[in-house]
DNA sequence: GCTATAACTGACCGTCCGGTCGGTCAGTTA
DNA sequence: TAACTGACCGACCGGACGGTCAGTTATAGC
């Protein structure tokens, strides 16, 4: 793919964009490029010419999602503020992101928890794992300033928070279908009280640590 | 497929030994029939004997898989005691019948959240749906008898604990690689943390009740 | 033993797969 | 103006896809 320093062909811009959308959608193996070709509007041929293969489009497809998903990560960084606000930012943000990034989400979740069958073990694994230091950073600081409790693994906490959101993100669809299941279509909602539930089950009370 | 009264021939139980494991793993687009039945020992013809096609094999797999999770909806039925007995029996026991189930576990799951390529909606919803409106109903249960707090919506509460275990499920292969995740190895760890977290921050507290 | 049927198979089919080849075209540069 | 280059393409390639067919073998029932 091209540099920085240069800009892309609009077949290549299109070839991208097509490929996301499909790749994300459907997965891998039941894109065929003929299909990345006629969504791009461009030859089959002309994939060839940008991308040495099938095999390296994905791949372009998936840095480029990583990237997108990084942008989370420079945010958590630069956050700052008391432990259960910087938990409320976290949680509303992460979830935010995911939203504003479905395609690049869905890709990389679904490289993420996938099987034997995988493209890019370590980039999945670093995105996952970038983000996923930084929480448990957080609930460290928050353990060593008292707020958290100490008899709680921070990267247990750190399961139970990610792991939130990434459901919701997954199931959102499949939860809208039950009935009474309004939060579905209000994200805000539900990073609202998912965080209030986690932070009052994980923080010291007052009196413990007056006591 | 043969009915209940009728006795597999060791042809078509290899077939579906060997589907099940290939579309756990590697999904539906990416397994192939030869590929099937070369795993099986039979001949690709052999499939299509006993299968009218790729997708009536899938089906039947999948068929078989939500089967293998419905034994978990009964169990929540039978299920008596405290509403904390009752949920912390829950996660338990959900996590280790998705421990004891992992094809039909990952073969459902994927369905349930893939994109818009699905082979069986009605059928996945429903699996999940049981499980989640069983979920549900323990914490209404627990709302009316005044266990759990009057402010928070028993769906959200059931989206937190569900998606705990299965998040869990998923990304426990990740977790592992990741320094200090000493939990991702343990299930019963994982789950008696998680409930006592999560109950800690829904229930009233005793002298709220008393009040 | 005979018959009917289920189970099974190698060869085949049309279509599609990822990828290649030889070319054209428009723009840039020397 | 000739040479070069990146973008692009139709036609083609060998192989693999899901599925079919006619024949063979194994099994069950009489």
């Amino acid at each position: 793919m091209k540099s920085a320093f240069q800009r892309q062909s609009p077949g290549e811009a299109a070839i991208l964009d097509a490929a996301v959308q499909l790749f994300s959608t459907n997965g891998y193996d039941a894109v065929s490029m003929r299909e990345v070709a006629s969504a791009a509007g461009v030859s089959k041929a002309n994939i060839y010419h940008h991308f040495a293969s099938k095999e390296t489009l994905y791949r372009a497809i998936l840095d480029q999602s990583a990237a997108d998903l990084s942008g989370l990560v420079e945010t958590l960084a630069a956050s700052t503020g008391s432990f259960e606000s910087r938990l409320a930012e976290f949680a509303a943000g992460h979830l935010q992101h995911l939203d504003r990034n479905p395609l690049a989400s869905r890709l990389i979740i679904r490289e993420a928890f996938s099987g034997d069958n995988q493209r890019s073990r370590i980039l999945v694994d670093q995105v996952f794992g970038d983000i996923f230091e930084r929480i448990v950073a957080i609930f460290r600081a928050g353990q060593q300033a008292g707020s958290l409790r100490a008899d709680l693994d921070p990267a247990l906490c750190a399961t139970l928070l990610m792991g939130a959101d990434v459901f919701f993100f997954q199931a959102r669809d499949v939860l809208a279908q039950f009935p009474d299941v309004e939060f579905a279509c209000h994200s805000p909602r539900f990073s609202r009280e998912m965080v209030e539930v986690l932070l009052r089950g994980m923080m010291n009370s007052p009196m413990e640590v007056r006591a």
